[in-house]
DNA sequence: GTCTATACAGTGATAGAC
DNA sequence: GTCTATCACTGTATAGAC
């Protein structure tokens, strides 16, 4: 009953989706995207080259495998913050998930080859459709962190799709040049600032944050 | 007498540096890095493709002269805003010059350009160290202005070097997620909350932002 | 389902004429 | 300095055995 253009992740087995992610996320954290060639994601794995063809069509549909696999991972870290009923606590937590922890080498991993796929999604339509897909559901679950905080009388109000779209926007960018360039030194002032527009821009008068901020 | 480990793109005479940046300018914008080749590098423009590695040694090298562009470009946009008196006026040009115009093709090509070979940096020494120098020439640039500002009295007495940080972050992300993926309706809500953050967070008590802002 | 072996296209780079 | 022609190699993808 798919009336749809069929997708090319759909029918692979979940083992070998797992096993196919993993050696992908190997291969572009060792060689980057550019460098990314079938021989060496088979080289990340037990398995042959030609396992990665029997699953997938092409080279192209392994890496929208690792797409799909590295989205579900950073949208369930971020969508864990649901379990939080206090909408501060909930916020704080919710940007340190996109901000990501930087000595983690599996979370900076992860982040620069997304970030590496994005960039290339201009001149790709199934990178963009995915990510653009990733983006706004983000969006919205900031958005909705933030309309909790504002019903609850504890943020401001703001306008919750803008104000998540700026937070998205400083992770997305530390992404890029701390991650991505290891300016390691910055990280910490722009957590800083994050931290401190949270408080004097988002939070109402009076409310404090967490512990420890 | 240079000891130091020569630069490859330094004995490029000018003209054909020029051709060649353009060159490598056009074919990332249509191919983007990871499907660049010297022969779509050639294609765009009247030359052979022998030229190109007549003046260059190697594929690496053409993209070189291609980053020593970008980044001169990028900085000249950015330290044009020397010329102007008032720190207040000149944070806010020095800021609309970091998101770019989203409707110049231009503009946007550079800057998706750029950020596909910042995501390969962590691949690639040059990239990196020329990137690098970049970022960190933006930095001590935004924190000079802020400077400037807390100086005249117009500014906060915020950190320098932290809210350039955290303003250049916003800058990067939005390149990344709203140029790279198209989402132009986040743009502007992006736009107002920067440009809000300075008027609470950077502008002192009684100072006004610029005209039309 | 997974392997080894291989076809075949396209890549970066060079040679040699002008 | 710039071109045309070409080479050696690597990359994706497939065939066919098991």
């Amino acid at each position: 009953m798919s009336e749809e253009a069929a997708d090319p992740t759909a029918d692979v087995p979940d083992d070998a989706a797992a096993e196919i992610a993993d050696a992908v996320r190997r291969a572009l954290a060792k060689h980057g995207y550019a460098g990314l060639t079938t021989k060496k994601v088979a080289a990340e794995s037990e398995k042959s080259e030609a396992f990665f063809f029997y699953h997938c069509d092409s080279k192209h549909d392994l890496i929208l495998v690792f797409l799909d696999y590295a989205s579900e991972w950073s949208l369930g870290r971020l969508e864990a913050v649901t379990d939080i009923a206090d909408p501060v606590e909930k916020l704080y937590v919710a940007c340190e998930a996109l901000l990501g922890d930087p000595d983690d080498e599996f979370s900076r991993g992860m982040n620069v080859a997304v970030m590496e796929l994005l960039a290339h999604a201009p001149h790709d339509t199934a990178f963009h459709d995915r990510l653009e897909a990733y983006e706004r559901r983000v969006l919205a679950d900031l958005a909705s962190v933030l309309e909790d905080g504002i019903d609850a009388g504890v943020f401001r109000a703001v306008d919750p799709e803008a104000t998540a779209a700026f937070l998205l926007m400083v992770a997305d960018g530390t992404a890029g040049a701390v991650h991505a360039l290891g300016m390691d030194d910055v990280e910490a002032g722009v957590r800083d600032r994050l931290f401190d527009y949270l408080e004097t821009s988002v939070l109402a008068e009076g409310v404090t944050p967490p512990e420890g901020r």
